[in-house]
DNA sequence: ACCTAAATGACAGCATGATGACTATTTTCG
DNA sequence: CGAAAATAGTCATCATGCTGTCATTTAGGT
């Protein structure tokens, strides 16, 4: 890809007719978020590939891997804020491929909790070997205070949202 | 939805083992842009539906609508950041359904630029008429300054990550 | 304890978007 | 100019995620 192109940034062929600039700031913040999210599930998948992993169980398996007690199917997916039937799918396969594991739930009959098996662990840990030095890499020149209150606001966009 | 659940505020069963507060800080963040990236989209679905839209189109119209000239449909997908196949098919669909032209493009002979139709204006400003006041109410409480500066860190993690 | 509402599992259908492959066109450069 | 590389259209396949439906289980209020 590699396109800086964005609304308020030079883009090329666009203009900019009667927007306010705070509202012209906030849709350029809906797009950048769009495409970085597209950006960030590519790199999840990268990063995963040679784990045997993509994106979306990345994500799965990150929730589960921090969870203590283990996690629902539909727990997992009001922490991801993804539907339940998204969640359940994923987490199928990856039971399947032998990383996750269901276990009996005192609390409810049919709907057990999910946690890392073994080979889930062993994937885990290869995980962080390469995610931690990304996550680093992408923050080593940014301020932690700009980090926060970039994921305060983000924080008070999704809070605003989902309801 | 309505999930307030995320991994430094008080996640419901998951904890924090060995994380930085920085490196955790980012990855909250890839987080949070996953789960505001899935209630934007489901803003624009509710937004456009009267309208006969989805979210889909509604990145497409907007940034048509934004060109002068007009552009292509790889021209779509390097502001939307996404492949031009996928840009192909929704602007398919909405030529198909009336709101876009193909024009002649002296550049190319087969690359035809993609312009609003009549109907297209109509949708494009019935679309304002929505998404203007959203954009408003979803800013009214917030500093120009934050939401600047959270938008250009968002500008400097895509650039980091679009190569 | 009972009854209703909410949560869950299971299945289906659909939209979106990425990728790969192949062809055609355009641009670049030696 | 001409070959190579980049760009673009087209078709296919796949992964992801949402919605809807229905039966079952759980939770909450009376």
């Amino acid at each position: 890809m590699n396109i800086q192109h964005t609304l308020t940034s030079e883009p090329v062929g666009l203009k900019n007719p009667q927007h306010s600039s705070k509202r012209m700031l906030f849709l350029d913040l809906v797009l950048s978020i769009f495409r970085l999210n597209g950006l960030l599930i590519a790199e999840g998948d990268s990063m995963t590939e040679s784990l045997g992993l993509t994106s979306a169980r990345w994500k799965v398996i990150g929730v589960v891997a921090l969870s203590n007690a283990g996690l629902t199917v539909p727990g997992v997916a009001r922490v991801l804020g993804q539907s339940r039937q998204a969640v359940q799918r994923i987490v199928d396969v990856m039971v399947e491929d032998g990383l996750l594991n269901y276990h009996p739930n005192p609390k409810h009959k049919r709907s057990m909790l999910v946690l890392l098996s073994e080979a889930g662990v062993s994937a885990y840990n290869e995980l962080r070997e390469v995610q931690d030095p990304w996550a680093i890499r992408n923050t080593e020149d940014i301020p932690v205070q700009e980090l926060d209150s970039a994921l305060r606001l983000v924080r008070r966009l999704i809070q605003r949202l989902d309801r």
